[in-house]
DNA sequence: ATTCATGTTGTGAT
DNA sequence: TATCACAACATGAA
């Protein structure tokens, strides 16, 4: 799950807040009873990260590859999941609705108030993302590939594979191309690019029709040129890039 | 039936 | 000390 999945869970998670956890199961092995009876006081979205923030603690979320939440908070299905019948990693009830998280890796975080101990700029969809910042941070990755330097979640949290896939298509560069092969404004277009995209992502995760619109995530053919969609597995995270060697040339 | 995938962390060998 | 291959987690879709 990417970063705009995350911010979209954060939105619709927000009638949680000010909710008492009435109930609380799952086969998670963190002291889930800590969680009894405490209220929520924020829910908020950090990179992949989901926070739910109780009064001295807060419940991290990562959903990894894997992972799914399903909610029903009055009455309204909040995800496009279905009923699922395995059990959830953990289960929150609530006055108001019900949360589900499964497969996922979960983490108390001590403190009233960890969103203080994020760093926003680094966060490709939040308010305080910081474009000189991640252009400074990128120079310090010269000799990286920039397909592995679009995953590093400490200069790009957030960004995952298909925005990767897609923000290079759309910049026209290729994923082997090292950062230093990329000239400053290259490299600027390529941030903003991703972070105009990361919106586009939201929105289109939001409106339930995000696959249709990747345009060389998953595609034999280039939509821009016909040509054929090179597909294959780049840098030192060895994660797949689909790219077209016609219009992202080395 | 088999393979692949919106991801990260830890371990042990080199 | 750094780097790397590999394992582990765990499930749905093609």
């Amino acid at each position: 799950m990417e970063g705009p999945s995350l911010h979209l869970a954060a939105e619709q998670l927000k009638p949680l807040v000010g909710q008492r956890v009435l109930d609380v199961s799952g086969i998670t092995l963190l002291d889930k009873e800590r969680m009894q009876g405490n209220t929520v006081l924020a829910v908020f979205a950090w990179g992949k990260h989901l926070v739910i923030q109780f009064d001295v603690f807060a419940l991290r979320t990562h959903f990894l590859l894997f992972g799914t939440f399903e909610a029903r908070i009055d009455h309204v299905r909040t995800t496009g999941d279905y009923e699922r019948a395995r059990t959830p990693k953990l289960e929150l009830r609530f006055a108001n609705g019900t949360l589900k998280l499964f497969n996922c890796s979960l983490a108390i975080l001590e403190g009233r108030n960890v969103r203080r101990s994020y760093d926003f700029a680094i966060d490709i969809l939040s308010r305080a993302w910081d474009t000189d910042r991640a252009l400074a941070t990128m120079k310090e990755h010269r000799d990286e590939q920039i397909a592995d330097v679009l995953l590093d979640q400490t200069v790009f949290a957030g960004v995952g594979n298909i925005i990767k896939t897609e923000a290079l298509w759309l910049q026209g560069i290729h994923p082997e191309q090292k950062v230093s092969e990329l000239s400053t404004a290259q490299r600027k277009k390529l941030i903003t690019g991703t972070r105009a995209f990361s919106k586009l992502f939201f929105r289109w995760r939001k409106a339930d029709v995000l696959r249709k619109n990747l345009r060389i995530y998953g595609r034999k053919e280039c939509p821009n040129c016909g040509g054929p969609v090179t597909k294959k597995e780049t840098g030192k995270r060895k994660r797949t890039s689909h790219w077209c060697p016609r219009c992202q040339p080395r």
